[in-house]
DNA sequence: CGCCATATTGAATCGATTCAAGAAACGTGG
DNA sequence: CCACGTTTCTTGAATCGATTCAATATGGCG
């Protein structure tokens, strides 16, 4: 649910598709330390909708939200990009988002230009852009299926889920995590008002799943009842999986 | 609306890259003629979760729907393909989703290995199956932005709207289409229950936006009114797009 | 310290769902 | 070709989950 995060996907990826990762890595790992650096204030735009793709940007540090906006003013964030997470891969001319960093970001910047003709030439990097792409749709997928099949209790329970498995991918404590983003900017992404958000988190700490310290401060409590719950045990005596 | 469909983002692509498709649409084409044809009956699946990736496939008549189902049995469509549209491309060695023909369909199957090897060596081609993939991300968020933000009137005007347009594209009648899938399908793609989209349908046609001469077919009364309720003309005076 | 953003909580409402009953459409076999 | 059974669709009534509106509370920041 993290989307966007080729990472994220990384789970459910096969032990292949890692392997020839490593050989396109080295290039496009030295092509990314030379680009050049860009500094992003919290609530800045990395770019918006319609403006050039002119470039491809990786995160370094930071958190983007990646969203558009309906002429009504309604708002669906598509993800939120994390360190390691690439931006502006389509390939159109113009960006049909916006990304904008909810904290102090810090992004490599690729010419889009001498990227496609190096890709032209390079089948590694091809491929690695192609892969990146792919989890970005397989991320965007998953969020289609929670805004589309959940309950608001499943939306946040898998959300805070995420951040607790990206921990654990990365060696942090799975059980503590800071949520860099404003309720509003959560409910944006799961298709829930910011009330619901807030109140949903107040019953998940009320059932003394997770603890919230501050509020964009979460701890986890009880990581199986978070689990069962982000897959839909609410009330109903669970449904066997596979049972007729 | 219409996802997976590269024709459907064409709409909002730019003309230099239909530009560049035409290069590789040579080879790419003759591939395709070249590759066996398979037949599905109704209701039949081209492939199912877990199954090797084994093909790109290319619809060529009739749809199909693709999905994934939770554990408790809910089912979110992501989409459906038409003639025209590529299935199957991701990087994965196997299936994340279920592809089951709506209605007698026949495939293209080309074979993914030696597609890979081919697009290794042929850069226009690499270029053409990224291109395929990121309108099939484009269409997702589509998707996305519809189960995220809209009510039930305007996802089913928008589903009904892109029927129009599509048959708009390819020189048909853009007030008269079929549709060819059942309620339960539009209710899996849209997010919602069967008896919500049969009471949307009906709405619509008590308010002449549309007639339903059969229940599987459409004919459009109304155009610009459904294009309206399509962008949340519900009720309230239409804000000005971009005024403040 | 005090202010403005953001977050929480409550009460009333509303849109969509659920449950239930028929109606229509479809396919199959007589 | 019609009758039948089955599946799909429609419609109604009651319910429920999420939203809306409104009133605090909290907290980050100048």
């Amino acid at each position: 649910m993290s989307t966007i995060s080729a990472q994220s996907v990384a789970d459910r990826a096969f032990a292949p598709r890692a392997a020839v990762g490593l050989r396109a890595e080295a290039g496009f790992e030295d092509r990314l330390t030379q680009a050049p650096l860009r500094r992003i204030e919290a609530k800045e735009l990395l770019f918006a909708e319609g403006d050039a793709a002119s470039h491809l940007y990786r995160i370094e540090t930071g958190a983007i939200a990646l969203y558009t906006v309906l002429n009504d003013g309604r708002r669906q964030i598509m993800g939120f990009a994390y360190p390691g997470d690439l931006l502006g891969l389509g390939i159109k001319r113009e960006h049909d988002m916006n990304a904008q960093a909810i904290k102090p970001t810090r992004v490599r910047c690729l010419s889009a230009a001498s990227l496609r003709q190096a890709a032209a030439k390079d089948p590694a990097l091809a491929l690695k852009l192609y892969e990146a792409l792919a989890a970005e749709l397989a991320a965007t997928r998953d969020l289609l299926i929670t805004t589309g099949q959940r309950s608001a209790l499943e939306r946040v329970a898998g959300f805070l889920l995420a951040f607790s498995r990206r921990n654990d991918r990365n060696g942090l404590d799975p059980e503590a995590f800071e949520l860099p983003m404003t309720r509003t900017d959560i409910g944006d992404l799961l298709g829930l008002t910011i009330e619901t958000v807030s109140r949903t988190l107040t019953k998940l700490r009320s059932l003394r799943v997770i603890e919230l310290p501050r509020c964009h401060e979460v701890r986890v409590r009880n990581l199986d009842a978070l689990e069962r719950m982000a897959e839909g045990a609410g009330q109903e005596a669970s449904h066997a999986s596979q049972a007729i």
